[in-house]
DNA sequence: CGGAATCCTATAGGATACTG
DNA sequence: CAGTATCCTATAGGATTCCG
C-alpha cells in the first residue's frame, strides 16, 4: 500500500465509494445485527427498528452485491431466507466498530462544541430555525 | 464503555449519526486534506476537487459545529480565513484512516463480488438498466 | 414469508449570480 | 477572497399495495 502522504485519485474514489456505503442509513446497522449471527429477512425487520420493507430488501440486495453478506433461500412453504456475513462483511464490522467506539466516546464533546457554536452563531434570529434539536 | 453485545439504542443513534458525517460526500475529504495542515478556502476548493463552493462552506461549517475543524478569520482586505483540524478532528481522521485502508485493501474483491452479482441475477434484462458502472 | 412495484416527499447537492 | 442567496435536479427513502 502507498504512504498516505501520496495522493491517488483512483483509491481517493474507492474510499469515498465505501465511505457512502458505510455512511447510508440502514448497512451499518443490518451488518452489525448480523454480526450476531444469521438472521431471517423479517427478523432482520423487526431488530433493526424503524427500516422500511424497501430498504430492507435494497440494502441487503446492495450488501451482498458487495460480497459483505450472503442469502440462503430454503425453498420451503413457506419461504425462508437467511442472511448472513461473510468473512468480507465480519472484517469491515470489526473496522466499523472502530468508528462505532470512536462516536461513543467523542459524543459529549461534539453535543458540547455543537451546543457553543449554535448558541454563538445564530441566537438573533429568534427562536425557530434551529431543526437540528427542535423540529 | 459498554459491552458491544449490548444494545444501547442511545448510544446507536450517535453512531448513526457519525457515520452519515464521515458518509457525507465531502466532509472526510476535506478532513483528510486538512490533515496535512491548515488551509483557506480557495485552497481547499481547489485541492479537494468537484466539491462546489456551495458545498464547501456547508461542509466546513458542519465539521466546525462539531468541534471538528476551527476557523480564524483574518480581518483584512481581502479577508483570508484558515481553516485547521482540531485535536478531534484529528483523532476523528485517524479512525477513519483505517476504514480507507479496509477500502482499499478490500477493493479488488468487493468489485470482483460485483461482477459476479451482476452477471448472475440480471443478465437477462438487456444490457441495459445497469446504471451502477453504464452511466 | 419474503419480497417486487408504484407513488410520493424530503433532502443532498450542483450551477449560477451577487456581495462585503 | 470568501462567502451568501436562489434555483433546480437527482437521489434516498417512506408508505402502500400486490404477488408467488
Amino acid at each position: 500500500m502507498s504512504p498516505s502522504h501520496i495522493h491517488v485519485p483512483h483509491h481517493c474514489r474507492t474510499v469515498t465509494e465505501i465511505l457512502s456505503r458505510v455512511g447510508d442509513k440502514w448497512s451499518v446497522q443490518v451488518v452489525v445485527q448480523l454480526g450476531n449471527g444469521p438472521k431471517r429477512f423479517n427478523e432482520l425487520r423487526r431488530i433493526v427498528e424503524g427500516i422500511s420493507q424497501r430498504m430492507l430488501t435494497l440494502t441487503l440486495r446492495g450488501l451482498e452485491r458487495d460480497g459483505l453478506v450472503t442469502r440462503t433461500v430454503y425453498p420451503t412453504i413457506p419461504p425462508r431466507v437467511d442472511y448472513a456475513l461473510t468473512g468480507l462483511g465480519c472484517s469491515l464490522l470489526k473496522t466499523v466498530r472502530e468508528l462505532g467506539v470512536w462516536a461513543i466516546e467523542n459524543r459529549d464533546e461534539i453535543l458540547e462544541a455543537r451546543r457553543r457554536f449554535d448558541g454563538a452563531n445564530l441566537p438573533e434570529i429568534g427562536q425557530d430555525e434551529r431543526r437540528s434539536d427542535a423540529a
